[in-house]
RNA sequence: GGUCUGAUUACGGGGAA
């Protein structure tokens, strides 16, 4: 069975989870028994596309079959739904596990708060944080990443600093991943010198720079439209040997666009395509976004039509970054076309694109299909905020 | 040793400037 883990987790990763399940038949009638941790890649392979109704099919199986789900695949099963931002279901399979005999981990702890943050929920992730020490389940350098994280993200730049300093006081020593995330802190505090000698201590302490740190430092420069720093930290990557990926070149064309040098960004954009990277749908929306915003709705809309002829398929930001152009240049009949467009391809609409088109309607003085929109928003079970 | 968690790039309103 140790042998087939890998194979079936293969499949999954390609999405080709048929496959996967062929195999596991197959596995089968060789005689050889599935194990806990063969049904534990199995629900790590629905879960992570999403399929939560046939990974709970999964849980049941296994437990007919005198396979005691172990934490492992609570974990997993809570993580796949922290994924899909339903941390309520996630908290109910939390709460059951304890009726199966079982104990959270610190992974559990971890899995769950992370899911809060990206909700942007600190406090619960904070308390989670809180009734692990209270169980007796030390957090470690993850649990503080996630917190660090977290905490960037909802832009408390002060609290993540502590947290930070929290690890340290516990004794646990950053690795790369928490060092890059302060760094990004630091970054989005402006403290450009601190990051860097964040840097020199990770170089110190032997850790291994890689992209995401060196994109994490361009993108701050970026931002903090330090685009000369940016350029010649662009060198530094190319001697170090890391050359700039898609994510490097995103980060220059957006800080470009922002200061209006679109003659650079083009150029950049297409040296990018020189080296042989593909522009992803981060990169074709910051295009769209940047020229739909400013009036440039014409070369938006080549944007987006160039990138579904390479096959890069726009999602819901794509989308509001277009209906957002629209609106503002008071299209709102072309608006609605791509509000239509989006629901026809099964892109689901959420907060910002209904914010969006209801806040024109308002400009415009149609309420009532401002509240109209409103009252579908929330049919649709969306959350106003 | 062989099943679970963490780091980089994109979108809205209001307020402040």
């Amino acid at each position: 069975a140790y042998t087939y883990n890998p194979l079936i987790r293969g499949f999954f990763e390609k999405g080709l989870l048929d496959e996967a399940m062929k195999l596991g038949e197959e596995m089968e009638t060789r005689g050889v028994l599935p194990m806990v941790s063969t049904y534990n890649t199995y629900l790590y392979g629905l879960c992570e596309h999403g399929k939560m109704e046939d990974a709970r099919q999964r849980l049941v199986e296994m437990t007919e079959r005198d396979l005691a789900p172990d934490i492992v695949s609570y974990n997993t099963l809570i993580y796949g739904y922290c994924r899909l931002g339903n941390l309520k279901d996630a908290v109910i399979l939390f709460h059951e596990l304890r009726c199966r005999n079982l104990v959270p981990s610190v992974v559990t702890y971890n899995i769950l708060a992370d899911g809060f943050c990206r909700l942007g929920d600190l406090e619960s992730a904070q308390q989670l944080k809180n009734e692990m020490i209270y169980r007796g389940n030390q957090p470690d350098v993850f649990t503080y990443t996630i917190l660090v994280n977290g905490a960037c993200k909802v832009g408390n730049l002060s609290l993540a600093q502590e947290f930070f300093e929290e690890m340290l006081h516990r004794g646990l020593k950053p690795d790369l991943f928490a060092y890059t995330t302060l760094m990004l802190c630091e970054m989005k505090l402006g403290n450009k010198s601190t990051a860097f000698s964040l840097q020199e201590e990770m170089v110190g302490k032997g850790f291994p720079l890689n992209l995401i740190v060196y994109n994490v430092l361009v993108d701050g420069l970026c931002k903090i439209r330090d685009l000369e720093g940016a350029c010649e930290l662009l060198q530094k990557m190319v001697c170090d040997g890391l050359p700039p990926d898609h994510v490097t070149y995103t980060s220059l064309i957006h800080a470009h666009l922002e200061v209006g040098h679109l003659r650079k960004a083009r150029e950049i954009f297409h040296e990018m395509l020189l080296k042989g990277l593909s522009p992803t749908v981060v990169t074709y929306t910051v295009l769209i976004h940047e020229h739909a915003d400013r009036g440039r709705l014409a070369l938006a809309f080549m944007y987006f039509s160039e990138m579904q002829e390479k096959g890069v398929l726009p999602n819901v930001v794509t989308y509001n970054a277009l209906i957002n152009g629209f609106c503002k240049a008071r299209r709102l009949d072309l608006a609605y076309n791509f509000f239509n467009e989006m629901e026809e391809k099964g892109i689901v609409p959420n907060r910002y694109t209904y914010t969006i088109v209801i806040d024109e309607n308002c400009n415009i003085g149609n309420w009532p299909e401002a509240l109209r929109l409103y009252r579908q928003m929330l049919e649709k079970g969306i959350e106003p905020d």
